[in-house]
DNA sequence: TTGATTCGGATCTCTCTT
DNA sequence: AAGAGAGATCCGAATCAA
């Protein structure tokens, strides 16, 4: 029994030095966010505008709208015919423009392609399944067309499908879910495939603990005819099992599949014209999940400062707190991930967030979680949003045609001198400026390693701390470590603003702090970001698996914190009974944060891009069994 | 169809330690 | 000399937006 490495208790908060000596004239900058005073004061609270702290929103507006892409002149206009004191209603205008591209004259009449006002829709007609509760309509989640003959059109339509699946032997719950996965207007064939998908898919090969909501009521049925409805997919090929076979897997709580509360309307809009959906049939296994839409602009369910209509999503019963949960990975997954976590995360949609709208780096991430959305606090001590405002020192070098204000993910390596050198060499031959041949090679280099302007001719990858500063942990956070092991832990982290935005809503409701169960905690972003937030942590149990990232995390707590760390090495080590024996010691856990390790997902892997089943990216499934064990030992009286 | 982006990995060489 | 560790240098494709 190694397991519990360490518990410490520290009572010096104050000794930290975030700020390394010899900075270069950025420090400053980083020094004042750097400034690690906890509390209250930290905190910006949005009034009921959305704006922080009754803000002045001109200029700042225009900029912020600008970073969600939006060009100044529309951000302008909107601002002309709406003023500055509804930004609910500006940005809904803004979102109109971009629906219909130049043409204003309709935005009255149109609503926007990805706002959050038809959660609400969605919301109600899928906790229907949460409450078995099918005396309501389904409703349509969304529409273009807005006009009330439509609309009726539309119903008309959707009454004739829903019957025809049910003179086939579906269930009226069936066809609506069909319906709203697929939308209104997909063909009946496309309906009954999607149902048959769904259920073959959720009765896949996975046994033992079943956490199935329908109770039961259609288990039999569905196995039944998931054996049957398979043979459309032409036989048993099921990809390959996962390292955890051996182990009994639950079955995600609810086979809902596609209908997500709080999801974008996208979702139930998709619909393939026969052909192509055939391809695209003939290339999945009948495991495969459908995909799952990323919003554009990717900017959660809101942002800091610019808040969106009000969004009230509903959670499945089974999902609400305690303990509250939060998980992490890459946005960009391969096709179907991001409806699978879901599905085993209680259907909760992901909340879609791209980290260049909080800081000067891109980081496209999801985030599923039962967190509250209303009244997120920002931390005080803005990051800052493009290169130069983190850097102002580069800007002496960079040319004029390198028209980047901010930086691409930071990844987990950098660029090599090989390819800096080869700019500098090829820029040093070259004209001034040089020609639009060279510009496009240097600026795909500089874009790809996220390189930045350090002399004439002379660019350079990012150093260690200045990932720590871009991504919201302290200066000199991972120093000690060798510079490639630096990346590599930077790389895998969150970026902490973006996670102490979510965070936030905790602060008020466990003014006596949490406790906390850090799974793959990494060099400890979430602890940071709750750090940052004000938030007491009486004990976090971390479960990382580098004895490196736990030194860091260590080291920090011994220099922060005063409340209980225990350390975990193996996530898989932790098995039920340990789960209940911690929680009985600890009178359960506040929270249940973790991002599973993306390399099977990332984008960037060229060996092992093998989906939620890869060796490191299937330890999904322990973050998913240790929530449901920590819930159910919970439960218990 | 094209262009842009992407929490990576295998293998080699170099350096340091024993 | 052997081994360990760090750094360097290779290596496309899935996915999505335009």
């Amino acid at each position: 029994m190694v397991d519990c490495i360490i518990i410490t208790d520290s009572d010096d908060s104050d000794e930290f030095e975030w700020e390394s000596d010899g900075e270069a004239e950025s420090s400053s900058a980083r020094a004042m966010r750097n400034l690690d005073v906890a509390g209250p004061s930290t905190l910006v609270r949005q009034d009921s505008n959305g704006w922080a702290n009754g803000e002045a929103a001109s200029t700042s507006l225009i900029e912020a709208y600008a970073g969600m892409g939006f060009p100044k002149e529309r951000v302008l206009k909107g601002i002309k015919e709406i003023g500055y004191n509804d930004p609910n209603a500006l940005l809904e205008l803004l979102l109109a423009y971009k629906t219909l591209g130049d043409d204003d004259t309709a935005v009255g009449n149109c609503s926007s392609g990805f706002m959050p006002q038809h959660i609400e829709d969605e919301d109600d007609l899928d906790s229907e399944y949460w409450d078995g509760d099918n005396d309501e309509d389904g409703g349509e989640p969304n529409s273009d067309g807005s006009s009330d003959e439509g609309f009726l059109r539309k119903m008309s339509e959707k009454d004739k499908k829903i019957n025809s699946l049910l003179d086939m032997g579906y269930t009226e719950d069936e066809a609506n879910m069909a319906i709203t996965r697929c939308g209104v207007d997909a063909p009946l064939f496309v309906l009954i495939d999607s149902l048959c998908t769904s259920q073959s898919a959720g009765q896949c090969e996975v046994t033992g603990r079943c956490y199935d909501s329908f109770g039961g009521r259609k288990k039999a049925r569905l196995m039944e005819e998931s054996k049957k409805k398979r043979k459309c997919y032409g036989g048993g090929a099921q990809g390959s099992r996962s390292p955890l076979d051996e182990e009994p897997m639950p079955l995600p709580r609810t086979m809902v599949g596609f209908s997500l509360p709080g999801y974008m309307p996208r979702t139930v809009s998709r619909r393939l014209p026969k052909q192509a959906w055939m391809k695209n049939k003939r290339n999945q296994s009948p495991l495969d999940e459908e995909p799952m839409p990323l919003p554009n602009p990717m900017v959660g369910f809101n942002l800091p400062g610019v808040m969106l209509r009000t969004v009230s999503r509903r959670l499945p019963k089974q999902a609400i707190g305690p303990p509250y949960f939060y998980f992490e990975n890459v946005a960009l997954a391969p096709k179907g991930t991001w409806t699978k976590i879901s599905r085993f995360l209680y259907d909760i949609a992901p909340e879609f967030l791209d980290s260049k709208y909080i800081c000067a780096a891109a980081r496209k991430r999801g985030y599923i979680h039962n967190l509250p959305i209303e009244s997120r606090v920002e931390l005080l001590g803005r990051p800052p949003k493009t290169i130069f405002e983190a850097f102002p020192h580069y800007e002496k070098w960079w040319p004029y045609w390198d028209h980047r204000e901010q930086f691409n993910c930071l990844l987990t390596s950098v660029a090599s001198a090989k390819i800096t050198e080869q700019i500098q060499r090829d820029l040093a031959s070259s004209s001034n400026p040089p020609p639009p041949s060279v510009q496009e090679y240097v600026m795909k280099e500089c874009k790809k390693w996220n390189l930045v302007w350090v002399g004439k001719n002379r660019v350079a990858p990012l150093e260690p701390d200045e990932f720590e500063y871009l991504l919201g942990f302290p200066i000199d956070h991972t120093r000690g470590l060798s510079n490639k092991k630096r990346y590599k832990s930077l790389g895998n982290s969150f970026q902490v603003d973006s996670v102490a935005w979510h965070l936030s809503v905790l602060k008020d409701m466990f003014p006596n702090g949490v406790n906390v169960l850090s799974l793959f905690t990494g060099i400890g972003g979430g602890e940071i970001a709750l750090h940052r937030l004000g938030i007491h942590m009486r004990t976090v149990i971390s479960v990382e698996i580098d004895e490196d990232n736990r030194r860091i995390l260590r080291r920090w707590w011994n220099q922060t914190q005063t409340g209980t760390l225990i350390e975990i090495p193996d996530v898989k080590s932790l098995n039920d009974d340990k789960i209940a024996s911690l929680v009985d010691r600890f009178g359960g856990f506040d929270l249940v944060i973790g991002g599973s390790p993306c390399n099977n997902l990332a984008g960037s892997n060229r060996h092992h891009r093998d989906g939620l089943e890869g060796e490191h990216s299937s330890l999904f499934y322990h973050y998913f069994n240790i929530l449901y064990a920590v819930k159910s030992a919970m439960a218990r009286p």
